[in-house]
DNA sequence: GTGAAAGCGCTAACAG
DNA sequence: CTGTTAGCGCTTTCAC
């Protein structure tokens, strides 16, 4: 049994597919359809399980009802916990989510974008690697629904959904401190994007703020394409040089940090202690001890959701730029 | 600037859409179109960056380029995997992933089956928890590309991405009670899944062969609606029937009960053991010790790839039931 | 109350 | 070598 369309609809019923149209529209009492009529599509529909084909939807209306998500990597479990929000909040609108993830590469950020652009997608929800990118640049002309999240530069006007993320790094530095560090070194990612930059800021501040002083062979960069050996590589080095506490710029590098830790430096775990941006759950029970700033996936699921439903539904668009309040979790 | 249409291209350059659809898809020369016109098309749609309405391109051809990808929760980690790993596969052929997270519930699953069917995705790669529902039944009947994974009904002839779920869960279990287990529980989400009822199965036939004998109450089951405090309270039942070792036929509620063991039972931590099937990373240095079930993800995703892509290609379709060994991973 | 017809952007058979 | 045309399934204006 072949796929039924409108139009079988209406020749089976000797109607015109205007009728049946707007029948499944819910517009048949503003049309005045006559509620026979109404019945007969409605019970008719139900019975051949008439399924509306959505393409030719969204090529007449112009809209698809999907949503882009761009992030480095959909297993990160930071972007796959904000993607299932997303997921859910825009469900009950009627919206759907594409993703695609890019891994921090540029090029492949580019396509990806394309190929949203191209499927016509209604709105962007974006981590982007590459703010200054072209295709981000033409939508942002074409003032096209977009938000950036955990990403940001501060060149380019967008909506952002942000966390603060110099002052909430600088504050867990400190407390580490506070704690009793006292040699901190710290690995990242290369902060070619602005989050890292600042969080790597927080570090130097605190370690200034209280009389450490910072020392540029304790901050050890570690290249995207490279990461496990690069993280074994620098860790080791930061062992070798003494220090009694790492900082992490993001959850990645920290767990893989932890598994080396556990692996090859077991005797260590105790007397180092972590400082990590972001949070996972296995911190709660794994050592090294981390001291960890967690970032409201809550809201920032649910800003971005608001954003661009105000935007989808209203056409206003003064950018937004939302800095939200990360947690400080210390661990006995 | 408005977006340009082929029919725009058409006028702008006086030619007929026809030529600059050719052009644009690479039919140039199969069509004897000369190659200055086709120079001519090429260098006006970089200069006005063209992109393709894949929409009406859907349309007209009747396919989307896009895979419904549908499980319980995109924010699990074994599914999020996956995911990626699907989403990297599918991207090299063109196919993007339009994902649906059900929360093991099945009018949603409904739900996110229609949705996708409305949008014509191409395939699908499921991860259903009602497998005899009548989205799939009607799905299945009208030989539309799709694969099961992590879950079977042995009742629904399909194709089916496999563990050994018995054998290996009762080799797991053998394991640990050659370590010393004595007195072993099992917590398992609701077993209304085939995957979950030959986990449990596993478990019991361990026991059978080992001449411990199962008892029926050491077997806990907990809600999915009530994952936390279900886990909790059936996790401190067990403690105080005395186990020595807990046995978890899913990750999700393995992961929980570490985190209440931490929490809660942190002077038992070393001496109660836990089997779990799945594995996460964090299994590799969390209290208590946990000898895992590692499900060999990579290949899911590839064999899932592999059959979509033999489906989508040449209609051939006699099903396939994949039966993948996993990897018992024991902890020190 | 209902229907005819145009058109969304694209493809591809057919015509010249 | 290139153009005309029909049509994918749907919405919606206008007409009866």
């Amino acid at each position: 049994m072949k796929k039924k369309s409108i139009k079988d609809i209406a020749q089976d019923l000797g109607l015109s597919k205007t009728t049946v149209s707007f029948v499944l529209n819910n517009k048949g009492d503003e049309k005045n359809i006559s509620s026979k009529t109404q019945k007969r599509v409605l019970d008719y529909i139900r019975e051949v399980n008439y399924q509306p084909n959505q393409i030719a939807k969204s090529l007449k209306k112009g809209n698809t009802n999907t949503i882009g998500y761009l992030v480095p990597d959909i297993s990160n479990p930071f972007f796959a916990k904000i993607g299932r929000l997303l997921e859910d909040h825009f469900w009950e609108k009627g919206y759907h989510l594409l993703i695609g993830s890019t891994d921090e590469n540029k090029d492949k950020e580019e396509q990806v974008l394309n190929m949203f652009v191209n499927r016509q997608v209604d709105a962007l929800i974006v981590a982007s690697c590459f703010i200054q990118g072209d295709s981000i640049k033409s939508l942002l002309a074409a003032n096209f629904p977009l938000v950036f999240f955990d990403r940001e530069d501060p060149d380019v006007e967008a909506n952002y959904i942000l966390v603060e993320n110099k002052i909430s790094m600088k504050n867990a530095v400190e407390k580490s401190i506070q704690n009793g560090a006292r040699k901190l070194g710290l690995i990242s990612l290369t902060p070619d994007v602005y989050s890292l930059k600042n969080r790597i800021e927080g570090y130097k501040m605190a370690l200034i703020n209280k009389d450490i002083g910072f020392d540029q062979d304790l901050i050890r960069i570690v290249d995207n394409n490279d990461l496990k050996q690069g993280t074994e590589r620098e860790l080791r080095k930061l062992i070798e040089l003494g220090v009694d506490t790492i900082v992490f710029t993001n959850n990645q590098i920290a767990v893989i940090a932890i598994w080396l830790m556990n692996t090859f430096y077991k005797d260590k775990v105790n007397s180092i202690k972590f400082v990590s941006f972001d949070n996972v759950d296995q911190f709660d029970y794994s050592l090294p001890k981390v001291i960890s700033v967690a970032q409201p996936i809550d809201k920032i699921a649910k800003y971005s959701t608001e954003i661009i439903e105000d935007i989808l539904n209203s056409k206003k668009s003064e950018n937004k730029r939302i800095e939200l309040t990360p947690k400080l979790i210390e661990r006995k």
